[in-house]
RNA sequence: CCACCCAUAGCUCAAAAGCAGAGCAGCCGGCUGAUAACCGGCAGACCUUGGCGCGAUACCAAGUGGGUGGACCA
């Protein structure tokens, strides 16, 4: 019998699963989509609104899986573009793939290594195409998978001919401007291998070096015009531990604030920082250190000897004073040996000060014959071999020049000296510091035709763009104010050429034209054109500038450019060419806040130069993520398997991730750990819940047959109505801030509360009890379309698979839906659903509500009641209290609102409200066995006795 | 060493110059007509110090801790 009455009720039903198993489930979702073609039917659908947002992607390197970082760059890429064209933008997303670089020539390098193998540079570019090929078709997998929508069959790679020629095009826009200029820069050089080194290619081992103290003459007529003692030599004393780089000498660095001292040897005098003193005596194992005493009238700041011009211990030239900030007095002798072409310093020092950017080595370590190297020094080599390393063998340079210092009764002292010195990672052995020729961009030239320098569009232009955080601005500004001239030259194979020549003299040749023309051939021909073509075919047709040689007497440049310029030359390969039917520029550029010093601002600079504008409206940024320690999560031990995208979507599912990305502030550091994605997998489920049991009651609803006017819906409706245009405006506003965390917030608290705890707990009475066409019934479903309506487009853009499904199952009673989520529009809410009215009364109805709860527990406890239904209330306020009046006022909906069999509203004495709960029973009451509440008395039907409206409801 | 950002409950986030609010987790219970679900109750927080304010977790300053970028080192 009992089943029998339970078989009259209007029970939930619906085939949506409670369980998701996302992990099983979301690909056959993506295959479904893959078929609607639902990327194009979206931008077909939006395309009649004339409103576009172009985010442009940046694109990721293609060297290994998507990781979990990477993924949320793309997740939060793909939830603003699905809530941008849920509003009716236009979203066209091309991806791309930044494949040239020497991560991935690396490991291709380092494989061919293992094999012994050598190859061409064409051979070699042919390897790292098809290593970059092959991790661009794993991450597209692992993007999709993740449920990133985008225009995959337009995607753009750096490495595609078109593009590369793009990114040559872009290079001779910076050329016609002229504001590329060729000029010596220290690099890292490895002598076996004859060839520079990126950091990347560097290890640190120790070495023994041998540390010298030098001492460098100060002329007797120097000495007069700075007011330093003449009657005895007077010498600067300088320390290194690359004797080496002794005749590359053009300075003695000293620190503007520090101390400086002369010291009276005996026979001579030395000048040292104060503070070394006692070091350098030491050092130069001076008999008794306590007789030499500094002339304290002596003591002197390193700012005043500026321009001292000191003489070269064994070369005719003089080495004046410069000051540098980066002189300390931890070591040496204060005095800082300066070589601009051999050290990255020196270099910056010597551009301050114009001197000669001077490197008289050769590309074999060798010493060049420029006629200022010691004849009997040139030919000597500064490589020091791995025998030569394993013997404890300075290198033949370092010996030589030892002898010439001594020779020179320069050699104050020397000493072995243990220290981490970069090496080569191929031949093992040390590295060293030479000046060679590369291409520089002068950020900072101006012209007739472009009268303000980049730097200044570039400043100008970073204010009109919205940062997002706001630091952003200070952030890249301050990026931009300090960026050196742009070496944009690289000794690199997997990489796009630099378009120049040179003759047989190494003068170079480069033009705007040129490039131009042998970028159209590339576009179709590929780069390799450049390296396997005699520079004759690679210059057919093309009309040289006057004052070129001929091609044949021509040979073509080996540089490549550095990879930012490839990717920063994407707005222009991209966008400018309408790919996938962008627009220039972007609304949006979104990545990793360290790309305030990368791509955005590589591509801020391409953008300036060769279109006068930023490529982008807005840029957002967002933290790394990191480990419950803080540290990166690449560095944090706390996970076995790789922390790549598709271990986590493996355990948890693409939704579950996406949700616990969208929770996240992610203008902070994001903290990934176990727990945290637990309580994700936990705060999604509560949504899959609400929506599920929103679907179960709906049935047997049809909006089209069913549905009721606002006016015709009952009150708890109606407020229900209005929490959610509350929530509608509150997650619009999040979604348009880019605050998502705050959506998710929002609706997190309003399944959790509104409905779950109060408006589902409630209707449960009518919806299961009454007949199945009641009005009161149908109320509530209508109320229940809506709001589900609302909520599963608010969460569309984060929980894509799941949204979709109960979409589905909403529309269809099936897995799956032809007319997708994401082909709607955003939700709009009624003006009338905002009922400032009813909202006021029941927020106090609420309140009660709670006191009622906490009034039933004590009995609840004591084992006198178990579900509220089975307590009768009596509320007793006084009359003057304006909650009295509420209560009157809705005096029939209260038993409803507390899911309690009875209430009694009474005029109390005191001025608090009083509740007392006594069991339906006390009072001689019933219970109805069908709608479980307390009655009076029950009345006889077909289906044995039932409450009076239960038997109403059994009539229909 | 410099610059910037951050600091609220175990976790993720709110708010507001005037009693700091949620969700998840926790603890105790209920229900068995959302059931690997659901409901109720309980408990739990403003980093430290100073300043201006009637009043500061909020504004200012210093400190501490964490993060990012740079400088330096190589």
């Amino acid at each position: 019998m009992a089943q029998d009455l339970k078989d009259t009720l209007q029970l939930p039903k619906t085939d949506f699963p409670m369980r998701a198993n996302l992990v099983q489930r979301e690909p056959s979702r993506l295959a479904h989509w893959e078929k609607l073609d639902l990327y194009a039917a979206i931008q077909r659908k939006n395309a009649v609104t004339g409103k576009t947002f172009v985010l442009h992607d940046g694109p990721p390197f293609t060297n290994g899986d998507v990781h979990i970082g990477t993924a949320l760059n793309k997740t939060l890429k793909d939830i603003t573009l699905r809530y941008k064209s849920l509003r009716g933008y236009r979203t066209p997303y091309v991806p791309g793939w930044d494949c040239h670089g020497l991560p991935i020539e690396q490991k291709v390098m380092r494989g061919l290594q293992a094999e012994n193998k050598q190859v061409s540079t064409a051979e070699m570019r042919s390897l790292c195409d098809a290593f970059a090929e092959s991790w661009i078709a794993t991450q597209t997998k692992q993007f999709k998978r993740l449920g990133v929508q985008a225009d995959w069959k337009n995607e753009y790679k750096t490495k595609a001919p078109a593009y590369e020629a793009d990114i040559i095009r872009t290079f001779s826009a910076f050329v016609e401007k002229n504001l590329v200029y060729r000029s010596k820069k220290p690099v890292y050089w490895s002598i076996p291998f004859e060839t520079a080194l990126a950091e990347a290619e560097i290890e640190y081992k120790d070495h023994i070096s041998t540390a010298i103290w030098v001492k460098f003459a100060v002329p007797v007529t120097e000495a007069a015009k700075f007011n330093l003692p003449s009657d005895k030599p007077l010498f600067v004393v300088i320390w290194t531990t690359t004797p080496w780089t002794i005749p590359a000498n053009l300075a003695i660095a000293l620190h503007p604030e520090v101390d400086y001292v002369v010291a009276d040897l005996g026979a001579e005098r030395i000048l040292v920082a104060q503070a070394l003193l006692p070091a350098v005596l030491e050092a130069a194992k001076h008999p008794d250190p306590s007789l030499v005493i500094g002339h304290s009238s002596l003591v002197i700041k390193g700012a005043k000897l500026e321009g001292l011009a000191t003489q070269h211990p064994f070369i005719n030239r003089a080495s004046p004073v410069v000051l540098a900030d980066y002189v300390t007095t931890d070591s040496g002798t204060g005095a800082v040996h300066t070589a601009p072409g051999h050290g990255a310093e020196d270099y910056l020092t010597g551009l301050r000060y114009k001197l000669d950017i001077y490197c008289p080595v050769g590309a074999d370590g060798r010493y060049l014959d420029d006629g200022q190297v010691p004849a009997d020094l040139v030919g000597i080599t500064t490589l020091e071999t791995v025998e030569d390393l394993a013997a404890k063998k300075p290198s033949p340079a370092n010996l030589a020049v030892l002898k010439k210092l001594a020779g020179a009764n320069a050699l104050l002292a020397k000493a072995k000296y243990v220290h981490s010195y970069p090496h080569c990672w191929r031949s093992k052995t040390p590295i060293i510091f030479r000046a060679v020729d590369q291409w520089f961009v002068g950020l900072d030239r101006t012209s007739d035709t472009s009268p303000a320098s980049p730097r200044d569009t570039a400043l100008k232009s970073i204010a009109g763009v919205q940062w997002v955080p706001t630091w952003g601005e200070s952030r890249i500004r301050g990026a931009v104010e300090a960026r050196p001239d742009w070496c944009i030259s690289r000794q690199r194979s997997w990489g796009v050429p630099i378009i120049a020549f040179y003759d047989a003299d190494k003068n170079a040749f480069i033009d705007a034209e040129v490039i131009r023309a042998v970028a159209d051939k590339i576009a179709t021909k590929g780069t390799n054109f450049w390296y396997d073509a005699p520079t004759t075919e690679i210059l057919a047709g093309v009309t040289l500038p006057a004052g070129w040689p001929a091609p044949v007497a021509l040979t073509p440049g080996r540089d490549t450019l550095d990879v930012w310029i490839d990717s920063g030359s994407s707005h222009a390969a991209v966008l400018r060419n309408q790919q996938g039917a962008t627009q220039w520029p972007a609304d949006l550029y979104l990545e990793g806040s360290d790309q305030h010093r990368g791509w955005f601002q590589s591509s801020l600079w391409t953008s300036i130069i060769a279109f006068n504008g930023a490529p982008y409206k807005a840029v957002l940024t967002h933290g790394f993520i990191v480990g419950e320690d803080g540290k990166k999560i690449s560095k944090s031990g706390q996970y076995e398997k790789p922390p790549t995208s598709d271990n986590f979507i493996a355990q948890y599912g693409a939704d579950v991730i996406r949700f616990w990305i969208a929770s996240q502030d992610f203008t902070q550091d994001i903290t990934l750990s176990e727990k945290i994605l637990n309580n994700a997998s936990e705060g999604y489920r509560n949504l899959r819940n609400t929506l599920r049991y929103q679907l179960s009651t709906l049935c047997d609803f049809d909006p089209a047959r069913d549905a009721l006017s606002y006016e015709q819906l009952d009150t708890l409706d109606r407020w229900a109505l209005h929490q959610t245009a509350k929530l509608l405006a509150e997650a619009t506003a999040a979604y348009d801030a880019y605050e998502y965390h705050r959506v998710i917030q929002a609706v997190s608290s309003f399944c959790a509360v509104t409905l779950s705890a109060v408006y589902h707990d409630i209707l449960k009475d009518r919806l299961y009890t009454l007949g199945t066409t009641n009005p009161l019934r149908r109320s509530s479903q209508t109320a229940i379309h809506h709001i589900f309506g609302v909520l599963v487009k608010i969460l569309a853009p984060v929980l894509t698979f799941t949204a979709d499904e109960a979409w589905a199952y909403a529309t269809t009673k099936t897995e799956f839906t032809n007319d997708p989520i994401h082909l709607q529009d955003w939700p709009v809410a009624d003006t009338a659903w905002t009922n400032s009215g009813i909202e006021a009364d029941v927020a106090a109805l609420l309140k009660v509500r709670a006191k009622v709860n906490e009034a039933i527990e004590p009995q609840r406890a004591a084992g006198k009641l178990g579900k509220s239904l089975d307590a009768v209330i009596t509320l007793a306020i006084g009359s003057s209290d304006p909650l009295f009046n509420v209560l009157q006022k809705h005096r029939d909906f209260l038993p409803e609102l507390f899911i309690v069999s009875h209430v009694t509203v009474q005029e109390g004495a005191g001025p608090n409200l009083e509740v007392t709960v006594r069991h339906g029973e006390e009072l001689g009451y019933v219970r109805c066995p069908r709608c479980w509440r307390w009655v009076p008395s029950l009345e006889a039907t077909s289906h044995g006795e039932v409450c009076p409206r239960c038997a109403e409801a059994l009539k229909t």
